[in-house]
DNA sequence: AGCGAAGCAGAACGAACATTCTGCTTTTAT
DNA sequence: ATAAAAGCAGAATGTTCGTTCTGCTTCGCT
């Protein structure tokens, strides 16, 4: 269930009621349906902007006073929507997560997935981290970095996710073998596991400060290792 | 020059002192070395704590409190001796890739370096980061991520230390080449920057905690990539 | 107009942190 | 014992941050 589809779900509308029993003026009881003042922002945008930021920056270095200001929403609506900061971190990955598959590992599980579809994946990565936007870096990146090796819980949610990546890798690697594009003896399970980290080390490189034509090198020779 | 060489190197004794002019009872004017009290603590073993925490936390999830407990010296030893936090990361910086530099880089400038070497130390980051101790972690994957993106003084220094990794990787593998360990056509420039990003890639996949065999085939297949 | 619940903006609170300050100690030659 | 400088442990300071609290507003119905 998203965020922000408890009512609306239910049929009932985006602004928040509560029912209260109370007496008719015949003196008989019933029950009323009040509608409160209407929450004035989109918890889902609210989470994009979250995400954005807690992707350029990492977890740490982002306020919820940089998140206030980012959304124009008060502290009261984001504690009050999502409990607390590392709660918010957590729904801000699931976001993340969610986007990054639907937009660029789904393709994979087509039949006709051929390297190109790889070399694609990493090729908007890139494209991401160097427009200067605020959407810079990679929120899974910057998770194992400062998160994961101390938050038992993250760090099951983050593996999770990394190997749903690897093996959309492995799966786009079988249909790319059966087209003749890998090397016969590619075990594609294992090279799902490498493209993920070789991700994680164009995200860094990228952090770092190198130009684009670094990047792009690092992917030819990435994907030099699959075709032999 | 070193931390903690300032004295010594002149002949000093590392105690420090102070030169005082003063009236002998002959009413004569001659001047005093004074020795004032000595200093507890190895400037250079405080200095390789820091680098083990940092290395394993990062910059910001590092407290000055934990490296007064970690290396026993007092905030006043540390800030008379480094500076500020800020100083003292950029010399446990320096620190870092010199002992990665000499321990590790240094082989591959030599003439019958090999492919094994390069392994060698990809093998010997794994050995480091599953070791569990306090010094598991990349301090430069953590820099790259956490400092690099908003501090340009530190973005180049860590930038001077991957270009000086990658040039050694690409030296490390012209001397391969000419041993026919790689495949005729490999760019060893690029393909030594590409070596640089495995590395970090490498960093990552550990800190989220994933296994060993995991990053024994990533190396595998990063090896894969060059020798075609 | 008045009701009760929940929204909101901003103040307030408590903890963590980097940095500085304070009172005391240590040093050698007189 | 005393000099003066600098070491040290821990208190103090000022700032930042996550979280909670407060006073006020908004809502549909009576």
């Amino acid at each position: 269930m998203q965020v922000g589809d408890e009512n609306t779900s239910r049929g009932i509308p985006d602004n928040f009621g509560v029912w209260i029993p109370y007496l008719t003026r015949h003196n008989r009881t019933t029950i009323l349906f009040r509608m409160v003042k209407t929450r004035a922002f989109d918890p889902s945008t609210a989470l994009s902007r979250a995400v954005d930021l807690f992707s350029s920056k990492g977890y740490s270095e982002t306020s919820m006073d940089d998140i206030v200001r980012a959304t124009g929403v008060s502290r009261y609506g984001l504690y009050g929507t999502f409990g607390n900061k590392r709660e918010l971190f957590e729904q801000a990955l699931e976001r993340y997560a969610d986007g990054m598959g639907r937009q660029s590992y789904l393709r994979l599980l087509e039949p006709d997935a051929s390297l190109d579809h790889i070399r694609a994946i990493f090729n908007e990565r890139i494209d991401a981290m160097c427009s200067g936007g605020e959407s810079r870096g990679c929120m899974l990146c910057h998770t194992a970095m400062e998160l994961a090796p101390h938050d038992p819980e993250i760090e099951a949610v983050l593996q999770k996710f990394l190997h749903r990546m690897s093996k959309a890798f492995a799966i786009g690697l079988e249909s790319a073998k059966g087209n003749g594009e890998v090397k016969e003896d590619l075990d594609v399970s294992s090279a799902g596991e490498f493209l993920t980290g070789a991700i994680f080390g164009l995200s860094v490189l990228a952090q770092a400060g190198f130009p684009r034509t670094t990047l792009d090198n690092f992917v030819d020779n990435t994907m030099a290792s699959l075709t032999g």
